[in-house]
DNA sequence: TGCCAGGATGATG
DNA sequence: CATCATCATGGC
């Protein structure tokens, strides 16, 4: 992996077969991410706007230097962690290396943990439109303008302090009061995000499950997707079929450590290869 | 119209 | 501990 800068734009020198973008920012791991009309990924992390084209060899970031990248962005993509030898190891089992096929690409984020958080208690049965249409709303409605229309992720004090019929326009449904709550959690100091990605697992899944709205679901994403626990495992009852299908005696444990990568694996196996 | 969507909750056997 | 109705909303 290579970076030059060129211009106001950054290359990132990587295989698409190492890491790929569409895959990775489009897998259900977060919402803020698009294509856009010129066939640009776009979208907003870290507060800061990510412009991206991919083709078989490099990344091109557009607006970034390699200094706000490596300060920001490298963790945020997770290139510090050894896909190559994740990859190794899964392909020992012949449903993972399947999936690794098909998307051996996925990086799983180092995302905000609040964003996360909300992100996914909204995403509670809801679809994937409708849960970025809904962060957008949210977004747009009480989050920074960081440009001209486009906006940060709402803070958890901002969102503490709302009310109900704040969030009347924004399309949440019943998970308004979740979202109520686990924002003034938070805000109040009740919930500690940073005890969460300190304490062992379980601890980290009882503190999580604390807050209304937070179930087995939500938490294990949250503690995948946003507190940097590749352990994790959620599964939904859909995947739960699925798992049972392709390892009728359970998932194998041999891969537990690494489980949060092979869930990405499978998800996106099962999305674009049946 | 009815059904579904990356579920969670509270009540009930 | 397993099952089940219910929850609010938009898309199809």
């Amino acid at each position: 992996m290579e970076l030059t800068e060129d211009r106001k734009d950054l290359r990132i020198r990587i295989p698409i077969e190492d890491f790929n973008l569409s895959d990775t920012l489009d897998c259900g791991q977060c919402f803020r991410f698009q294509k856009t009309a010129e066939g640009r990924i776009r979208g907003i992390a870290h507060g800061r706007i990510l412009e991206m084209t991919q083709s078989k060899e490099e990344i091109l970031i557009k607006n970034m230097t390699k200094t706000e990248f490596d300060l920001l962005f490298f963790e945020y993509f997770d290139f510090n962690r050894d896909y190559q030898k994740i990859k190794e190891i899964l392909c020992t089992d012949p449903v993972l290396k399947q999936a690794i096929s098909y998307a051996g690409g996925i990086h799983v984020l180092n995302q905000d943990s609040f964003e996360v958080l909300i992100s996914f208690l909204i995403s509670q049965n809801n679809n994937i439109p409708r849960i970025k249409k809904s962060i957008q709303k949210l977004c747009e409605a009480f989050g920074e303008e960081i440009a001209d229309s486009d906006f940060a992720f709402p803070t958890a004090q901002t969102l503490a302090g709302l009310s109900l019929s704040d969030l009347a326009g924004i399309g949440l449904g019943y998970r308004d009061a979740y979202l109520l709550d686990c924002a003034q959690r938070i805000s109040d100091g009740r919930l500690d995000l940073q005890e969460i990605i300190r304490a062992e697992l379980p601890k980290a899944r009882e503190l999580l499950r604390t807050v209304k709205g937070i179930g087995p679901k939500v938490a294990e994403c949250a503690l995948l997707f946003g507190f940097r626990r590749a352990e994790a495992f959620p599964v939904d009852t859909w995947m739960k079929k699925v798992l049972k299908t392709h390892y009728p005696d359970g998932f194998p444990t041999k891969f537990a450590t690494h489980a949060g990568i092979a869930q990405q694996y499978l998800f996106h196996y099962i999305r674009t290869g049946s």
